[in-house]
DNA sequence: TTTTAGATATACCATACAGTATAATTTTTT
DNA sequence: AAAAAATTATACTGTATGGTATATCTAAAA
């Protein structure tokens, strides 16, 4: 079993993480965070060197929610178009998805931070390459397998449709209105057939 | 001539707009505006009740300047394609237009407002209307003069090419990559030109 | 050019901030 | 169960925060 202190780490991580991914650095408070966890200063410096370091933690625990989700969806059984609509239908409900983890990850700190910590900046830009990455494996597969026959590179591909779903993203957010994620999904699983089909 | 004052409130926009949209509402200090003025709090007050106020006028005139641009850019001689390209070409270069307002106005304060300043979501939110309705206005012409023709209403057509396009900008300004910019430009002319030709 | 009104600077609130030293309290080990 | 070690609470730094009252200065009007 796990000790007492990296129970309350966790503990912290969890409760903390939505609240610096909603207010950002500067707007998160070491108080906004006693009150959340019900703990005192003192239990949250004794587990974590500084405010800086806390909110790595929490960004990379709602980056590794999103990035096993991703794998899943991408994991799949089916050929590579499968799986790429299993990504694109999963975006319909990324809202709700994320709702518990205080909004897209990606896109809240890797704003906030822009001008404010550069490693949270830093630690945000890598996630996305990890993303554009993985999506540009499965199409990759698919040109291999003669399954897929597209006009640019894998991981060009793959970032141009991460584009576009995190500008779905971005404007429901904003917004605060779905309906940018479902006619933008609806489109892009008509615009995927049409394009990369062989 | 203008008073005294009106050319103070005038130079204290100007100089603060960036930062407000740079490091968002919280992170921005009363004492990074003095800074950066030159000026005292006894000068600022004088001029702009709160924070908030100096906040909000810093957006709209940031908002002032793109709305301004892109009134200009779909205003153009020429149909309505050409009014599209002209935009979409104009955001090849939207980073270094941006530049001087501190990065994208849209998305920064919409993502750093959502949390932490309803007045500013709330002006964000109509900003984007405002935008997205003068394109579905040009598009809605080219309809109506038998240049176009579209599968969807020529809003949710506005609100689409809006969401790419934001899109483009969100991913160049988390990863400080201009390639989003071109590449998704450059998928965008093509696509347009296929998709909504008559 | 003097008066008056408008605009800016100074000095100061009370409060909140991130962080720390140490005491009290739990866990864990013996 | 007692001793040792690890963990959390308390109380306190010094500094920065947004905002204000008032004094000083500057520009416009008489």
């Amino acid at each position: 079993m796990s000790t007492k202190a990296e129970r309350t780490t966790k503990y912290i991580v969890e409760t903390v993480a939505p609240i610096f991914n909603k207010h950002g650095y500067v707007g998160t408070s070491m108080s906004h965070l006693t009150e959340a966890t019900g703990l005192t200063k003192g239990a949250i410096y004794g587990n974590f060197e500084n405010k800086e370091a806390l909110a790595l933690a929490s960004f990379e625990h709602n980056r590794n929610i999103l990035l096993l989700k991703i794998e899943e969806l991408l994991a799949i059984k089916g050929n590579a178009l499968d799986k790429i609509h299993s990504l694109i239908s999963f975006y319909r409900q990324y809202d709700v998805f994320t709702l518990s983890m205080g909004g897209c990850p990606i896109l809240n700190i890797g704003v906030d931070a822009q001008h404010n910590n550069t490693l949270l900046a830093a630690a945000n830009k890598e996630t996305i390459k990890e993303i554009e990455g993985k999506i540009a494996l499965v199409i990759e597969n698919g040109i291999n397998s003669n399954e897929l026959k597209i006009a640019v590179p894998p991981l060009q591909f793959a970032k141009q449709l991460y584009t576009i779903l995190q500008g779905a993203v971005a404007m429901g957010t904003m917004t605060r209105d779905r309906k940018y994620l479902m006619n933008t999904m609806a489109y892009l699983e008509q615009l995927i057939d049409r394009e990369i089909k062989k």
